[in-house]
RNA sequence: GCGCUCGUAGCUCAGCUGGAUAGAGCAACGGACUUCUAAUCCGUAGGUCGCAGGUUCGAAUCCUGCCGGGCGUACCA
């Protein structure tokens, strides 16, 4: 907030100079105002000085010095202006401008860092998309907890957000499951029977087998067809993983099944429209997607010899459907399996004659399990993986989702299960979670010793000058930058680091200052900036889906 | 082989659209609870930012090569 005001100082400044010729306008826009790392190098530092004197071949210092003396006559925002070491301009705020952001955010309330940047652009997010044929594990967690943080966090800027779960049930892996679950039946019954080779090998599988047998008896021993235990195994799988993910939190606007875009002849059509545009041609009995008129290296096959067409064509005419559907972004959340699919798709998307710079895909790593020590290959098939519901039940939620935000998208994890378990106390969730606990207790103290939270305009904010205070507020300033930020880049662990950093400091002024005292006026003034500071971990927290507890 | 990606403290990771002295948590060590919640705080220690070059006033950050891990590289999804 205060920074963009700096930069506009500066910019006007840099322009003055401009038109008085003291240097050109080529170096416009490649300066920068930020904020320093280190003490005593101001509230906010810029590299004009140094990136002007590149461009001019003058002195750093030199030039530094002249903006210091425009940006003095400028304004009362600054309390110092300076050159420092090379070449910056090192800007110092007065406090006053830093206290006033009080009455800004309790005014704002829920609202302070919320944003309109977004200017209600459509867009949708895709994630999980996992098919119904076993539990969400680890690997879905991550990318469930990734994608609804960033839906929330575009939500919260501004943008018209839609959530899609994109599932196939139909073709081999279904198959497979229902040869499953009838095997279990028959197992069950006491029928001889042998189990597929590739079945999958989880309990679950059993325990659908089961409700079967409790629904139907053994009235489905003779039935070759798999069909009705394929449909029994995907009720009772998407029945699970809903539950799961509504258990996180994390509702979908929609669940689109793959097997439309053959019924409504998407598939075919999508087929058509790049053979009419000569993408498409036919070969070794088999249809090929010509991408190497897109810079790939090689073509691809779309529709095997067998007629059956590969993933590429439905992944294809599901984007498109996504695009007739009008949305303005298009954020896709895969693991990073999917690699190789994407310029494929992407390809398909310009073929098709829409805009690909509108898709932007979130790759995220891998979680690997180890256990005992050892890495373990995860396999739904196997049923050796960890389920999201079991990390649940042992961590709880708001842990579950604050480590899986807390690493970047394309960070490679470790998940040790009995770690997490150990560690779980030691999540830093509960670090900010504790210091929204301690503003509210303060909050509450006070109201029981009879100190009242008085309005901005009846304090004396002059007494809020502990230099912890002015940094607890120079923090908060830059809240909605923040949750801009983390939006617009896909990056919630932001708001995480910020959220965690905005806490210490909490905590180590409450541990040198205390807010309630007897002197009546310093306790008020302290109390408003309590009252302020708790409504931006409030915020921080909510807008990541996470709860904020009163008490712990 | 090729493509993408990662390599920062003992461990887990921030920082990466170039900026001044590279950060946090955990683990280690030493301190602080008759005081608004000690799920906290304060301090000490810990680094060739994978290696080698290059670009420039300045590189953990950009470029090239190499080394090492992961994921791909199907008429599997």
């Amino acid at each position: 907030m205060i920074r963009l005001q700096v930069k506009s100082i500066l910019d006007d400044c840099f322009l003055q100079g401009v038109s008085e010729g003291i240097w050109s306008d080529t170096g416009k826009g490649r300066y920068t105002v930020e904020l320093p790392k280190h003490e005593g190098q101001g509230d906010f530092s810029s590299n004009i000085g140094l990136v002007l004197a590149g461009i001019e071949k003058k002195n750093p210092r030199e030039i530094a010095e002249k903006i210091v003396k425009k940006l003095a006559l400028k304004t009362e925002l600054f309390e110092k202006v300076e050159v420092a070491g090379p070449g910056f301009v090192n800007f110092f705020i007065n406090s006053d401008v830093w206290r006033q952001l009080i009455p800004v955010v309790v005014e704002k309330g829920t609202d302070f860092g919320r944003s309109a940047v977004g200017n209600n652009r459509k867009v949708m997010v895709e994630f999980v998309s996992a098919n119904p044929t076993g539990p969400l594990s680890i690997g879905h967690g991550r990318q469930a907890i990734l994608g609804d943080s960033i839906a929330r966090l575009l939500e919260t800027t501004g943008h018209e957000v839609f959530r899609e779960y994109y599932y196939n049930d139909a073709g081999r892996q279904m198959r497979v499951l229902g040869e499953s679950t009838r095997a279990r039946y028959l197992e069950l019954l006491g029928e001889k029977n042998e189990f597929p080779e590739d079945g999958y090998q989880g309990q679950y599988i059993i325990d659908i087998s089961q409700s079967l047998i409790d629904e139907k008896g053994d009235a489905l021993k003779d039935y070759r067809d798999v069909t009705v235990f394929k449909e029994q195994a995907e009720k009772h799988i998407f029945k699970d993983i809903s539950a799961t993910l509504k258990r996180m939190g994390i509702i979908f606007d929609n669940y689109f099944n793959e097997r439309s875009l053959y019924e409504d002849g998407h598939i075919d059509d999508v087929v058509c429209k790049l053979r009419d545009k000569g993408y498409v041609y036919e070969k070794d009995n088999a249809v090929w997607f010509k991408t190497t008129e897109f810079g790939h290296e090689q073509d691809r096959v779309i529709i095997k010899s067998s007629g059956e067409p590969t993933y590429r064509l439905p992944d294809i005419a599901y984007h498109r459907e996504k695009f007739r559907r009008d949305f303005d972004w298009l954020i896709d959340i895969f693991g990073s399996d999917h690699i190789a699919t994407v310029p494929d798709v992407m390809a398909g998307v310009e073929a098709l004659g829409y805009d690909p710079a509108k898709v932007t895909v979130v790759l995220h790593q891998f979680v690997t399990l180890t256990r005992d020590g050892k890495q373990v290959k995860m396999s739904t098939r196997k049923a050796n993986f960890v389920t999201v519901d079991e990390l649940v039940d042992v961590v709880g939620v708001d842990a579950l989702r604050f480590f899986f935000m807390m690493r970047k998208a394309d960070s490679q994890m470790e998940f040790d299960l009995d770690l997490a378990t150990r560690k779980s106390q030691e999540n830093p969730v509960y670090y900010v979670q504790y210091g929204h606990a301690r503003l509210c207790s303060i909050l509450r103290q006070a109201a029981e010793k009879g100190i009242s939270k008085r309005p901005f305009e009846n304090i004396d904010s002059s007494l809020i000058q502990e230099p912890e205070e002015l940094n607890l507020l120079k923090a908060m300033s830059t809240f909605p930058t923040v949750i801009e930020n983390a939006a617009l880049e896909l990056a919630p662990h932001k708001v995480i680091f910020y959220l965690i950093e905005l806490a210490g400091q909490f905590h180590s002024y409450y541990n040198k200052h205390k807010v309630l005292t007897d002197n009546v006026p310093l306790s008020e003034a302290r109390l408003c900036l309590i009252d302020a500071l708790r409504i931006v971990v409030k915020n921080g927290l909510d807008i990541i889906g996470l709860t904020a507890p009163e008490k712990m």
